[in-house]
DNA sequence: TTGCGTGCAAACAGTTTGCATGTAT
DNA sequence: ATACATGCAAACTGTTTGCACGCAA
């Protein structure tokens, strides 16, 4: 039950993070901007400020209930921590968002930045790409 | 002679355009902001706007003469492109910026995106890291 | 001389914050 | 009862734009 998991990130369990919980829930797998959110919720009747919408995923951010990227372009998106860890590959043409795992990828990482006397705390892999086409 | 990369890119050769130029030339290899830049130019007692070190940052990246990059935290960084590709690692304590370039990796992103179907246009390859350290 | 470039101030977008009120525990 | 949450509006940050003037070609 997702109370449950506000509880364990010691957040009180109100309407608005219930509800904007259930709608990150609901993406699988999709990203969405603080925006998105709050037009969901004005769609569906809940009248939950926008500065809200903000705090709440700042909050579930710190609690690692969420991840938050900064593609190119001003907007900050948002996805559910599902805990597996994946990097993303965007379609420059339509947008569209493809998640990705390679481990070999990962590898490479740790060793580079072995190589350099440093360990890997974080990272962000994007690759902007096109549909390939023979011409 | 520097007026000559601004006349190559079609930009006419003028004293905040070369200012600027000189300034990012003068940095090997480490990144600025706009307002870093702005301020340099206000310590040489040049009398150049912000905007206009925006202005002209923005037409040299669409030039291919620098490259800008969305770190985290708000402020876009610029770089001169020499030409010679690399991905860039961030020590989190110091805010520290090293340069590195991996073929294995670009190839295996190459692979990744080929296997969807794609092909890279762009990417970009951000490592956070701190000093390696044994407990 | 003429069209591109510039400085300045105002506009803008996304996000954050202060404050008075509301509510989960 | 009390500390934490919220809505609203105002503040803030980084960046962009409109406009009248200035200058490279």
């Amino acid at each position: 039950m997702e109370s449950t998991d506000l509880r364990k990130a010691g957040l009180k369990v109100t309407h608005p993070r219930m509800r904007i919980l259930a709608i990150l829930e609901g993406l699988d797998g999709k990203h969405v901007t603080a925006e998105d959110i709050y037009r969901q919720l004005l769609n569906s009747d809940d009248d939950i400020g926008l500065a809200t919408v903000y705090r709440v995923l700042t909050q579930f951010e710190a609690a690692g209930l969420v991840l938050k990227h900064n593609f190119e372009g001003g907007q900050a998106v948002y996805e559910l921590d599902r805990g597996d860890h994946h990097d993303h590959m965007i379609d420059v043409e339509s947008g569209k968002v493809i998640e990705f795992t390679s481990p070999e990828i990962e590898r490479l990482q740790k060793e580079v930045a072995a190589k350099h006397g440093y360990q890997i705390q974080d990272h962000s892999l994007v690759l902007y790409v096109r549909t390939l086409k023979k011409k």
